[in-house]
RNA sequence: GGCGCGGUACCCAAGUGGUAAGGGAGCUGUCUGCAAAACAGUUAUGCGGCGGUUCGAAUCCGCCCCGCGCCUCCA
């Protein structure tokens, strides 16, 4: 089975071969940290960390670098606002970022290149490309001039003719064409700045990505990734101004785009208001249901924010958690050996989910099937536990099947814990077995109501009664 | 104006030439002191519409309708 990847660049569906295998160098664009972490942010780095798992789990070495824009216009604005320093806004907001990220069980990348702890190699970036003959100066700055480019547009599929008659291209006395785009800012009054040739100021957006992927990466890797929305202009403008500098070409082999997060069948944005953070989703919902959500959709496809989809995440994640349980739960109770039914005799049937979910995921890494493959084989699993007494070496078999399904799409499946004591729920569970014994069914049903106001669940099964705290 | 993505059941969503995964919701049944869970059956002779290619199309081609995105900061 090979792994196959959905390459923006070339707008196929190309086996996986990195340069340098077992090697993987794989660049993600990361924050802009001036505001709360919201759930399109959620949808992108999930993506990637499931790309960045699932290339771990085939056999890659995978290094992530996801850099941190802490210094921008927006930062700017912002730490006025509040009358902090820029550098203190960024690093409120970039904590919270890694705290939600944290819970979505987002691993962390190998490394978090931050903008401003690299302007001395953007400069050093800058001034090369004006040595070049790819950059100008204008009062107010450094610009790259894109019609010295060739490629320009080979990324987006964007012409260039076709941009400089279009309506929402950028009017802006002074630049040779309206798609050039700033290398160097100058400072204006009370910004904050660092030194350059040109005067004091700050970095273009687009530069930091190609100096930093590049001194981590090296001058070529094998994937750059980030949202749809990046695609143009700000991954056209990286590559235009990393392979001018460096020569080499293809800068990235592979390029990666996640599509958006929509309410209300339109993209979640901060421009137009209607986005969820992170934070307040999680009061809601649990963010293993909200990954699940996430995952349960391609990648490259439109997913839309809706209660009702949240809810049924929920419900499909509870199903996930209770075969655990339940699964621990015969485990305790099965002591004896009983064998109607064999490890040996289920193996083979088993086997067939985890292949199912690999051949999804090598297929652009497709989730959604793969989180069918988790279902199909708790359904096998359940089925057959009907079938009759199970070997203990089966309920283990399963359990880890169903675990490491889990694993590969960093589902957490945890039991849900109690506030209550559990000594005191198994001794309440004993007195209402005795009181079902005795056909008491008056004391039973009031120790179920009993521990139904502490959201204690109780469920009689064959194996006895277990109890759950309500979700 | 240019470029691109998508339309699969009541909802969500895989499937890109071989006869419609999975989840949610509903209904029926089995089981059960009750409750729940679980399992089984069920809800698309059809995948936006109309043509075409093919032994065979949700999948390929053409036209049309509808929704969305990028071209401005954005994951």
């Amino acid at each position: 089975m090979t792994l196959k990847v959905h390459n923006t660049l070339t707008r196929d569906k190309e086996e996986f071969i990195p340069l340098d295998p077992p090697k993987v160098g794989m660049y993600v664009c990361g924050i802009t940290p001036y505001d709360e972490t919201h759930l399109g942010h959620g949808r992108a780095y999930v993506t990637f960390d499931v790309i960045r798992r699932y290339l771990e789990y085939s056999g890659f070495e995978v290094t992530h670098v996801q850099n941190v824009t802490d210094i921008d216009d927006k930062i700017i604005k912002k730490s006025r606002e509040f009358r902090v320093t820029s550098h203190e806004l960024a690093e409120k907001y970039t904590q919270s970022y890694f705290e939600v990220m944290d819970k979505l069980n987002v691993k962390r990348a190998t490394i978090y290149p931050k903008a401003t702890e690299h302007i001395e190699e953007m400069v050093g970036w800058i001034d090369g490309l004006i040595k070049k003959g790819f950059a100008y100066q204008l009062e107010d700055g450094v610009y790259f001039e894109v019609d010295k480019f060739e490629d320009y547009g080979k990324l987006s599929g964007k012409r260039k003719e076709d941009q400089e008659s279009g309506a929402r291209v950028e009017v802006k006395s002074g630049k040779k064409s309206p798609l050039d785009f700033s290398l160097w800012k100058k400072a204006k009054e009370e910004e904050p700045s660092w030194p350059s040739p040109w005067g004091e100021g700050r970095p273009g957006w687009h530069i930091e990505c190609s100096v930093m992927s590049t001194k981590y990466l090296g001058e070529q890797f094998d994937i750059h990734g980030g949202g749809l929305d990046l695609e143009f202009p700000h991954h056209e403008n990286e590559t235009a101004q990393t392979e001018a500098f460096t020569g080499k070409v293809p800068w990235v082999k592979y390029w990666i785009h996640n599509g958006f997060v929509n309410v209300n069948r339109q993209k979640m944005s901060k421009s137009l208001g209607n986005f969820f953070t992170l934070k307040d989703v999680f009061e809601q919902f649990d963010p293993m249901v909200v990954r699940l959500f996430l995952l349960s959709t391609h990648y490259r496809s439109p997913i839309n924010y809706s209660d009702v989809e949240l809810s049924a995440a929920k419900e499909a994640y509870g199903r996930i958690v209770k075969f655990i349980e339940d699964i621990d739960f015969r485990l305790k109770k099965t002591t004896e050996r009983a064998s109607e039914i064999e490890l040996e005799d289920i193996e083979e049937e088993l086997g067939h989910f985890p292949d199912k979910l690999k051949a999804s995921m090598d297929d652009d890494f497709n989730t959604a099937g793969a989180v069918g493959a988790i279902f199909e084989a708790i359904k096998f699993c359940r089925k057959t536990l009907g079938d009759g007494d199970v070997e203990r070496e089966c309920l283990e078999t399963m359990k880890k099947t169903i675990i490491e399904m889990c694993e590969v799409l960093g589902l957490k499946v945890a039991s849900r814990e109690s506030r209550v004591t559990s000594h005191e729920i198994e001794k309440l569970i004993k007195e209402r077995e005795a009181a079902r014994k005795n056909r008491d069914f008056k004391r039973a049903d009031d120790i179920r109501k009993q521990l139904a106001g502490q959201m204690i669940e109780l469920e009689d099964t064959p194996h006895g009664t277990k109890w759950k705290a309500q979700a």
